[in-house]
DNA sequence: TGAAATGTTGGGGCG
DNA sequence: ACGCCCCAACATTTC
């Protein structure tokens, strides 16, 4: 008995069903990783690729460890999967599904090779809960968050997660695989070491950002959530993608610190930081559904948008030189550390498509090459979400007003000067709205409007009643 | 998981 | 003392 375990965006060996039934059956485990990049619109940008190298560099040293080696391979997977069991004798195939369209194709192009072949065990892991059983009662899938998690608060059961196996059985013959180098993840510039030093890639790691966020974190998650300058949010996002944990054991980790602290149940504070994870459930769950969402709207409305065509205006946000303090701080932590709070993801995608009027598609584009946690289902709803075209979107007319979030949100200027050190000298009052402080502020931070810090690209109220004329044009 | 525009109210300055 | 106005504070509606 062999089982070939194909690893996706499962790279852990705790409470993985796809390895832990094969150990429990008994018999030789051949864990494979098949890089298959090639027609993949959605190919991992350079930011996760990044992130992919290390964890798959941990995943085979925990494999190692255990006894059997990871088998890296490249090709068409169907391909590579076939001649693998032909090498092996393997009887099974054993993965965790993935949602999206290009993923899916894959997995329909590996049944129709091997299902005649070997049996096909395939799990879904990466979910709480299966598309499939959450549909409203006319049987529709949800396109509302909020009924969506009601729903899966009903159906969703948590369970003790799966311990990772200690000891895995090798195939009776060395599988060869190729180095890990082979895949050329890493960049050539160098530009990833200051990325990689912000993160603990790898299952360890991820377990290790969970225990201490659920420990420490979770019950002010509610007070914090929104302060980029607060270390309150989980960063567990790129753990998260790669599957370093499963959603069922950060769920699984919130419950039983409750139980451990005496409480019936999860507090009240803690379940705002389920319901983020449901968020990621949901945004699953509609590109599931709705496939065409990672490059279409989903409000069809949509598709005669007038978008603005402004090459210029979109490099001066990619840049972090909009001359608006809050956007250019976010777009610079996303440069430097391949992340950024979600507060700020939501005020410079707002930024982006209306006061800019930049199609979504260029953002989510941007976003898909520097962040760490770059997934496309997360992405593309999000920036749906933003322009007002998505699932349970904000309704368009919802601009926000970048120096007013500045000032609600960072209020003492915190995240702005520690991403601007060239505005890190003005006084807080300033500092949300460099150009409407007097010249003698200016000239006392040694900020000169233009050389030191871009002025405003655009008059945000000029600009929001230009984002309004156009959805005004669009319903015409 | 908005913000701006508009409406309402009530305290206080002032003639 | 009274009416008038201003406007902050808050509420509602509109985008």
């Amino acid at each position: 008995m062999t089982t070939i375990v194909w690893f996706r965006r499962d790279l852990r060996l705790g409470d993985h069903r796809p390895l832990a039934n094969a150990v429990a059956r008994g018999g030789a485990i051949v864990p494979v990783y098949v890089h298959d990049d090639a027609g993949d619109p959605w190919a991992p940008g350079a930011a996760s690729r990044v992130w992919l190298h290390h964890s798959l560099a941990v995943l085979a040293r925990d494999l190692a460890a255990r006894g059997s080696p990871l088998v890296i391979r490249q090709g068409p997977t169907a391909s590579v999967l076939a001649a693998l069991v032909a090498a092996t004798g393997a009887d099974a195939l054993a993965f965790n599904r993935r949602h999206e369209p290009h993923e899916r194709a894959r997995e329909a192009a590996v049944a129709a090779a091997l299902a005649a072949r070997v049996a096909l065990e395939i799990s879904d892991d990466g979910l709480l809960v299966a598309p499939a059983r959450l549909h409203t009662r006319d049987g529709e899938p949800y396109r509302v968050f909020t009924p969506f998690w009601q729903r899966l608060r009903e159906v969703f059961v948590a369970a003790i997660p799966h311990a990772p196996p200690r000891r895995l059985t090798p195939p009776p013959r060395t599988v060869a695989g190729v180095p890990l180098d082979t895949l050329a993840l890493l960049p050539s510039t160098g530009w990833d070491a200051d990325v990689v030093a912000h993160w603990s890639i790898g299952e360890a790691g991820a377990r290790r950002r969970l225990d201490a966020f659920v420990a420490d974190g979770i019950e002010d998650y509610a007070a914090q959530r929104d302060l980029p300058a607060a270390d309150g949010v989980s960063r567990l996002s790129p753990h998260l993608h790669f599957g370093e944990i499963s959603p069922r054991q950060a769920w699984h980790a919130v419950a039983a610190q409750a139980a451990a602290s005496g409480r019936l149940g999860v507090s009240d504070r803690a379940i705002g930081w389920l319901r983020q994870l449901a968020w990621r459930e949901f945004a699953q769950h509609v590109l599931h559904h709705y496939p065409a969402t990672s490059d279409a709207p989903l409000r069809e409305d949509f598709g005669r948008f007038p978008w603005v065509e402004d090459a210029a205006g979109l490099a001066h946000w990619q840049r972090g030189t909009t001359g608006y303090p809050i956007v250019d701080a976010g777009m610079r932590e996303l440069w430097q550390t391949g992340w950024m709070h979600n507060r700020v993801r939501m005020i410079v995608a707002s930024f982006l498509t209306k006061d800019l009027g930049v199609h979504w598609r260029a953002g989510a584009a941007w976003f898909w090459d520097t962040l760490v946690d770059a997934d496309l289902g997360n992405n593309s709803f999000g920036w749906q979400w933003t322009a007002g075209c998505g699932a349970d979107a904000a309704p368009y007319f919802r601009i926000f007003n970048p120096i007013l979030q500045s000032r609600k949100f960072d209020p003492d200027g915190h995240y702005l000067r520690r991403w601007l050190p060239e505005l890190a000298s003005l006084p807080t009052t300033a500092l949300h709205a460099p150009w409407q402080a007097p010249p003698t502020v200016l000239t006392a931070a040694k900020v000169r409007p233009g050389i030191d810090y871009p002025v405003p690209l655009v008059d945000h109220g000029t600009a929001r009643t230009a984002a309004l004329a156009r959805l005004r044009q669009m319903q015409a």
